[in-house]
DNA sequence: TCTTTTTCATACCGATCGATACTAAATTGC
DNA sequence: GCAATTTAGTATCGATCGGTATGAAAAAGA
């Protein structure tokens, strides 16, 4: 019983959500928030609780919604092509918006004041837990002979991880998306165990 | 005459500096600065001017005397070893300071509100001009015959930069020197015209 | 010594921060 | 229709934000 929802919580916590993309989790106030929502205040409250709790939630939709070619690459036969994949969508996610470029898991907490602290560390467990996942696919790489024994699943991991941020960190800065892929492809244009046709790399 | 400062302002500086490196230009605040300069606040501005401008000051000292093996790197013979040198050094000053990792041209300010928009500004240009130096360097490096006249030039430092920015996101998060180290060896050893002798790579 | 000039330090400014009391409106069960 | 319950919206909370007015303290020139 009671009174209806007169706006849809999903709606409105996507738009809080490019909110959050675009200035971080500190940067955003509540004033930017009732504005893009189109929610009051006590609306948000309700809804979803506190700041940091609605910016958790943005976080979720961010990943199922928007990061979802992540776990999907995993499924890849090479790890070249799953690490293809990534970069791909990645440098057509992080411009494919101009309002608000790069990516929220970089831009949402990178550094910022002592309250923003578990949101940061929020940040950085999904970062990790995104190359957990990908030094767990290299190591099937390896066994499967996709990947030389030699090959360091966790360093590699860490490589893929590292220009994803950095890509980020470029979008941000206003780099286009051809920029971005042609980065992407130097980037793995000395994948392990691998030729790139098109550019005749290696020497 | 008059009475004279009972401060030295490089030392204030230095230290606001490093209140900006850990926290991001709207995470410090002037409460942080004072206690970490020890300089009350209106010292602060007769000598600095507002945030913004005590910022900017900061930056200028954090290129020079941080970003210092930059240019420095610049003069080395070869490309490579510019890309090398530049690689080792900021895996080292990324992880110098514990309690501030990562790179102050990164955290500084990356995404904020609306007032942090001119700094954030001024860092994405101070970026860009370290690329642009680099893209000359390497325009250079295909004129000498050190780097393949396939190799763009343009490409080339914007993938050295992004991997930088990387590596600045992942020493915030808590990575080693040792693991940037091994990153930074990932992202050499496909550098155009050369093999990197300890690994033994390419393929 | 006295005046002038600059700095130091307390106390405070309006604005904005995240977060809420409170009242009116709307919907459901009875 | 009435009571119960939930939401919408205004108005506001204390705390903190960046930034200053003000007067005491200290140094230099006369």
């Amino acid at each position: 019983m009671g009174r209806q929802r007169e706006f849809d919580v999903e709606q409105a916590l996507d738009a809080a959500l490019c909110v959050f993309w675009r200035k971080g989790y500190e940067g955003a106030s509540y004033t930017d928030l009732t504005q893009a929502t189109g929610v009051e205040r006590p609306g948000l409250y309700s809804a979803f609780g506190n700041k940091e709790a609605l910016f958790r939630r943005a976080m979720e939709r961010y990943f199922t919604h928007y990061l979802d070619y992540f776990p999907a690459a995993l499924e890849l036969p090479t790890s070249r092509e799953v690490v293809e994949h990534i970069f791909h969508h990645a440098a057509e996610l992080h411009t494919r918006h101009p309002d608000r470029p790069g990516c929220l898991g970089i831009h949402g907490a990178l550094a910022g004041s002592d309250d923003a602290e578990p949101v940061r560390q929020a940040l950085v467990d999904a970062r990790a837990k995104g190359e957990v996942m990908l030094c767990d696919r290299f190591e099937r790489a390896k066994q499967e002979g996709d990947l030389p024994p030699s090959a360091n699943s966790a360093v590699l991991a860490a490589y893929v991880m590292t220009v994803l941020h950095g890509m980020a960190v470029q979008a941000k800065a206003g780099f286009s998306r051809d920029m971005l892929e042609a980065i992407t492809e130097h980037a793995l244009s000395t994948w392990p165990g691998n030729v790139s046709p098109s550019t005749g790399n290696p020497f």
